[in-house]
DNA sequence: TCGGTGACCAGTAATCGTTCCTATTCGCGA
DNA sequence: TCGCGAATAGGAACGATTACTGGTCACCGA
């Protein structure tokens, strides 16, 4: 199902030109740990306790070249900080405006938004993403 | 076509309690004038024309204002300010990866997105947006 | 084996959009 | 007219991200 296993991420880094470096590497392995959406801050912290001396640079750097070859994707909401996930297919994330957590929508279709999107407009598309935000159950019950 | 008239800014205005002074007025001018998208920055650099003393600070405080009492809406894109815009029903704005310029895309429904999303998760959605990124064709030509 | 070359990295400074703070002003009701 | 809360100007502060700089590392060809 889409899933980027370690001998895709080596091949689109072959094709690329860019090298897979062990910080590479690492902030790959971060991403994998965390259940949620993390931050490059968050990344950062995760990859910082295996190896103290990474700067946070470097992981932007690195997400950088990530999302770049196409292995991790990025998305932005207001008043937050970019999150990244390993999860590349289209899909839907909500962020609650609570919490700030970030969790997936399943069972939405939106198959053929891309494909509905280029008919309409001139531009040649290269990205569509649905940034959702409400409160989670939790954050509801707090009032 | 929920174009926002004159008596129904005023409307909001007094059910929420906040006034409408000459800067808001002159910040929802500006947002009138400029044909397209405009950034913070853009509103601040028109509304300053009229009337020099405006703070950045307090063009930021009334976008926020209007925003949330509905009567213009903010869009987030990759990369880029925060883009204000009079439209508030729901419609589709790609932002051109190469000039930076946002336009609308017309005639593609989104009318029961919100609806199947509410379906779909525990959380209460508040807003939905669809962030659309390419290159319009002028960039696409200029390579 | 050696030297050269280019990508990469740590550390830090700088930037950019946005928010926060404070003293002052404004506008409305009493 | 006075008093009070909301709004404002001006500028400082902040958080996320990028840019810069000097040093390191892996690889390649002689």
């Amino acid at each position: 199902m889409g899933g980027t296993q370690e001998r895709d991420i080596r091949e689109r880094f072959r094709r690329s030109g860019y090298t897979l470096t062990s910080q590479r590497k690492a902030v790959l392995e971060a991403l994998g740990e965390s259940r949620g959406h993390p931050s490059a801050e968050d990344v950062y912290l995760l990859v910082k306790k295996k190896n103290p001396r990474v700067a946070l640079g470097t992981v932007y750097q690195a997400l950088s070249v990530l999302e770049e070859i196409g292995v991790i994707g990025a998305k932005h909401w207001s008043e937050s900080p970019t999150r990244y996930d390993l999860n590349v297919d289209p899909h839907l994330d909500i962020r609650c405006l609570g919490c700030g957590e970030v969790s997936e929508i399943p069972g939405v279709d939106l198959g053929d938004l891309e494909d509905r999107l280029r008919g309409a407009t001139p531009y040649e598309v290269t990205r569509a993403a649905v940034v959702v935000e409400g409160l989670c159950p939790a954050c509801r019950a707090a009032g």
